[in-house]
DNA sequence: TTTGCTCTACGAATATATTCGTAATCAAAT
DNA sequence: ATTTGATTACGAATATATTCGTAGAGCAAA
């Protein structure tokens, strides 16, 4: 078996920079977790400690200025967690989840067209 | 402009019963949930008191035996928690949620044929 | 009335999440 | 070598979530 991905809010925040960027520094990290929050250096440092800890990032240490990654995949992460959504607020039903997606976002032409032919996909299959 | 409404997993637990059944009482809710899983009494009586607290149910107290009523909708609150979902873990994409949703779960001929209904329903309009 | 059962109120213990200050360390610039 | 600035380690304060024990009130049966 595999570990349970369960990242906080924060944690999720610096995962989402760390997948975008690649391996990084925390200074790297909290640069950018600036633009959108209010929070302090040392801040950031602590929760990419805890997330080493938890396993939920990689560091090489070999230079004063560690250097962390992710450990987790973006996808497998977003799965567990959408899991757990679907458990928890939907009663078990992905169906209902996905209507309330759609419901809530009126979805471009395109993005349409993308779900008809992932549905089609499925189908056929 | 509305409430954030922000329940906890546990609260969530209790909101779910709290749709199906209607107003309820602590006992009501506490079997219920006892089904599924192991705390004692007082602690589902705390929890919705704090839910009162937090104006997630409303209850009746003019008799001994309170009766409690979730206070927020079930699709309101969905919607709210897909809404931070989707800003905290997908990067503000719905698509990349519904696709993910979609993705891990099998869906039946039915449901599929439900999603399509529902997508040229949107795109005709 | 007394006993026994159920209910609510409430405090407290524990766990987890979040934030930040301070001290120590290291390296580069002077 | 000394100073300056950046970095890490770590403890601590605070907030929130979760759990449950105990006390007291209400009510009905004996």
């Amino acid at each position: 078996m595999q570990q349970t991905i369960k990242p906080t809010e924060s944690e999720m925040e610096i995962l989402n920079i760390l997948w975008e960027l690649g391996p990084a520094t925390v200074r790297d990290v909290h640069e950018k977790l600036a633009l959108t929050k209010d929070a302090g250096y040392t801040t950031t440092l602590k929760l990419m400690q805890i997330m080493l800890e938890k396993q939920l990032v990689t560091r090489d240490a070999s230079t004063k200025t560690h250097v962390y990654t992710a450990a987790v995949s973006q996808h497998n992460t977003r799965g567990q967690i959408v899991q757990r959504m679907i458990e928890n607020v939907f009663n078990g039903s992905a169906m209902q989840l996905v209507m309330q997606a759609l419901g809530n976002h009126p979805a471009s032409a395109d993005e349409l067209a993308q779900i008809r032919q992932y549905l089609d996909s499925k189908t056929t299959k």
